[in-house]
DNA sequence: TAGACGTGGAC
DNA sequence: TGTCCAAGTCT
């Protein structure tokens, strides 16, 4: 059962904010999608792109495919393979596939517009809870409650005094965001941006930076001596799971521009072909390698290659060849 | 609601 | 080295 949880009385919430935004103004990232004159569209590709994938790994990803694909329209006109492609190693693939998708409804049914409120964000393919609100208070400017994992974990501290929140999102952890938000429509979403801010730069998970933090004195978690977490972490396999062998299977689809053999990838002990320019070839060599390094036994990289293909990840061109869709 | 879903950097 | 973690979503 989590702590209870005490709200801050209203000159303590207005302390907070202050605190917190002025720490924010001095010590803020300069990312290039909070900049005032990005467009919703670059927003909701930084949104995408920065479910469960850290920054440095996101910036030039997102610069070179907005200079590709400037618009919704851009991207809806595109195959889906070649948004997959241009994810690159981001992760998640099928990311990539559902903001394809997203693009392709805003054209259909939005005049190719980013909707602006939350309700119709969270009809389009790959938006939920979080990234609805995200793109409502970034890129639209409204006073919407923004909870992400950063925004859960400094709650947890600063008000709820416990390590780490649960595993999953509580009704509670809602309506205290709810309750800390700024009335002010403009401070509301300098705050939402400010929290996640500290939570990714100070009140980090693993080892939070305390003595850098501008509100260390209000914190229920310091004040409560630290306690430990209640929750062990899960702790993500990954030697030898599907999601290792996907990850090969995609890497080798991405490396190649024509189809590859359905055989290789199912017994990549076979000895690669030529594929497109020597450059490419490498690639897709490398790859092929990577894939049978891993040693994964037959029956798996059949299920793998099936769930790529349920998944809208990899098309058969022909019956005997697998490529990008 | 718990589990699946990629990838690579940090400790 | 292995574990943990990252602006989540979907089923």
């Amino acid at each position: 059962m989590p702590a209870p949880t005490a709200l801050p009385d209203p000159a303590t919430l207005s302390q907070l904010h202050e605190r917190i935004g002025a720490w924010f103004r001095a010590h803020a990232r300069d990312l290039p999608w909070r900049a005032p004159e990005r467009t919703p569209w670059e927003v909701m590709v930084s949104e995408f792109m920065l479910q469960q994938t850290p920054v440095n790994r996101v910036l030039p990803v997102w610069r070179e495919w907005l200079r590709r694909w400037p618009t919704p329209a851009a991207l809806a006109a595109e195959s889906p393979g070649e948004a997959v492609r241009a994810w690159g190693r981001l992760g998640y693939p099928r990311r990539a596939l559902r903001l394809h998708a997203a693009a392709a409804a805003i054209v259909a049914e939005h005049d190719g517009e980013v909707p602006a409120d939350r309700e119709t964000l969270l009809g389009l393919p790959g938006i939920g809870a979080y990234t609805a609100a995200a793109i409502s208070v970034f890129a639209f400017g409204h006073r919407e409650t923004v909870v992400d994992t950063n925004i859960r974990r400094v709650q947890a501290r600063l008000i709820s005094g416990r390590a780490l929140p649960g595993r999953g999102m509580t009704a509670a952890e809602m309506r205290l965001a709810e309750a800390l938000l700024p009335r002010d429509r403009e401070d509301s979403v300098r705050w939402n941006i400010a929290v996640m801010e500290l939570g990714a730069l100070v009140c980090t998970a693993r080892s939070p930076r305390c003595e850098e933090c501008p509100v260390l004195a209000d914190c229920a978690w310091v004040a409560a001596g630290r306690p430990e977490p209640e929750v062990a972490p899960k702790g993500q396999a990954w030697h030898g799971t599907d999601r290792q062998a996907r990850g090969a299977l995609m890497a080798v689809l991405r490396a190649a521009s024509a189809p590859v053999p359905r055989a290789l990838l199912l017994d990549p002990r076979l000895p690669e072909q030529a594929h497109g320019s020597a450059a490419e070839a490498d690639d897709v060599v490398r790859a092929v390698r990577a894939l049978r390094r891993l040693e994964a036994p037959p029956e798996q990289l059949r299920r793998c290659l099936e769930g790529l293909l349920t998944d809208g990840l990899a098309a058969e061109p022909t019956p005997e060849t697998v490529a990008l869709p």
